[in-house]
DNA sequence: GCGCTGGTATGATTTGGATCATATCAGGCG
DNA sequence: CGCCTGATATGATCCAAATCATACCAGCGC
């Protein structure tokens, strides 16, 4: 999937999904493209925040260190969807870090001007900016509640659950998530070592509950992993 | 600080700085008002949303709890702020359980239908909510990456500079945090246990770098507290 | 082909904090 | 007034997971 040009990747975005299409087309060329390889950063915690990045293509992380250096993987974000809302809205430099997780991974910039003006000019924009940040204020609680209360393994395959939800297909002998983390990511995501995230998920994987190749993961046996996440009946 | 009554209450709310006095005046009367004491509960998780609360008087706790029973505090609210934002937004049921941590906590509930109506005809609300939700999770991502990474000593640390900023105020010999909290409930805000958040709080007694009394914290000892945070010269 | 690097794997050891067990204290109340 | 109940306090023990230490492997550049 090569990055798109700005106009294509703004259209595809489920928040621009009533603006007008001449109102996209005067807006995208006011917004600059960049590209990234994997590992290279976006904007560092700290930096100011003049634009709202979009993803075209590939995936971002959004990530903060611990004191004693360790990542903690905040949030992450595919094609279409915007990030770093956050210091757009209240006026302050980015509250954390933003990486490039793949190979040619393409935003395109919105000046923040030009959006702030776009959401008077488009209360529904509004709502749906409401709603975005509404649903990753959910979501961030609800890991806020797993890392200071469950154990990681636990954690992990809650995890897992929400990445099927999320970007999951069914496979072949299982629910498939085609794409490749690391098991560095994985730790980072609930909030543990790199060891015990690879520990945990080699023994899934000599049990037959998980196997990982190249393309990304796949689910074997849905049922134990939501056993150990005693997720019987979760949400969404 | 005894629950007034509807309209002054939505009045004092710096969200509806700019709505005008008529328009609140018509809103009030659809409002229901409600009143809880210490440890009632108002909404439980999974719970259907049809208003907004906002605090008239006394204060909140949001808190989820872990499988092992263990609760975990998310948020707290005081006067003038609304909460449970994000159950109204996207239109799921409450992600979490609110609690009065006052007695005569007074509520004023504003009807979801009144509330989005207002956002549509009033586009600087919508931009004053889209801040706020932004302001939280700004906070609960500042939160998760704390409990993901710091050990407990650190997140009380930075737990009391936080309540610090948002509820301190000079006193005699240090700054004072004129709100009551249970040990019980600092240890659900930094996600351990009862026992610890005693140790350490007791610990810090101790070394007279901290006093609490019926009223409230004292923090005697800032600039060691701050070192304990390893926080030399952090954000807000 | 060889060395290098980043990711995965696994064992040994340590430890922060959870858990379990009591004890004390202050306030509310029948 | 003495009895609860909820909050604070502290010791003893245990354990999940961090830390430290190696090792292996695949892909890549030269």
């Amino acid at each position: 999937m090569p990055t798109r040009d700005a106009e294509s990747a703004l259209r595809g975005m489920p928040l621009f999904a009533d603006v007008p299409d001449d109102e996209i087309a005067d807006l995208a060329p006011r917004c600059r493209m960049r590209r990234f390889e994997r590992g290279e950063t976006i904007f560092h915690e700290g930096d100011a925040a003049n634009t709202l990045p979009v993803v075209a293509s590939g995936r971002v992380k959004v990530v903060r260190y611990g004191s004693s250096g360790r990542q903690v993987l905040l949030e992450q974000f595919g094609p279409g969807e915007s990030f770093g809302e956050v210091a757009i809205f209240d006026h302050q430099p980015y509250p954390a870090t933003a990486i490039a997780m793949e190979n040619d991974t393409g935003l395109v910039e919105i000046p923040r001007r030009e959006f702030t003006e776009l959401l008077k000019r488009h209360p529904e924009v509004a709502i749906k900016t409401i709603g975005r940040l509404a649903g990753l204020l959910r979501e961030t609680t609800r890991r806020l509640r797993d890392v200071a209360a469950e154990r990681v393994e636990e954690r992990i395959a809650h995890l897992l659950l929400a990445l099927d939800r999320r970007l999951g297909r069914p496979g072949t002998d299982g629910r498939r998530i085609p794409v490749v983390f690391t098991r560095q990511e994985i730790a980072a995501m609930v909030g543990t070592t790199t060891e015990t995230a690879i520990r945990i998920l080699s023994r899934w994987e000599k049990n037959e509950i998980l196997s990982s190749d190249r393309h990304g993961l796949l689910i074997r046996d849905v049922a134990t992993l939501r056993d150990i996440a005693a997720e019987p009946l979760e949400e969404e």
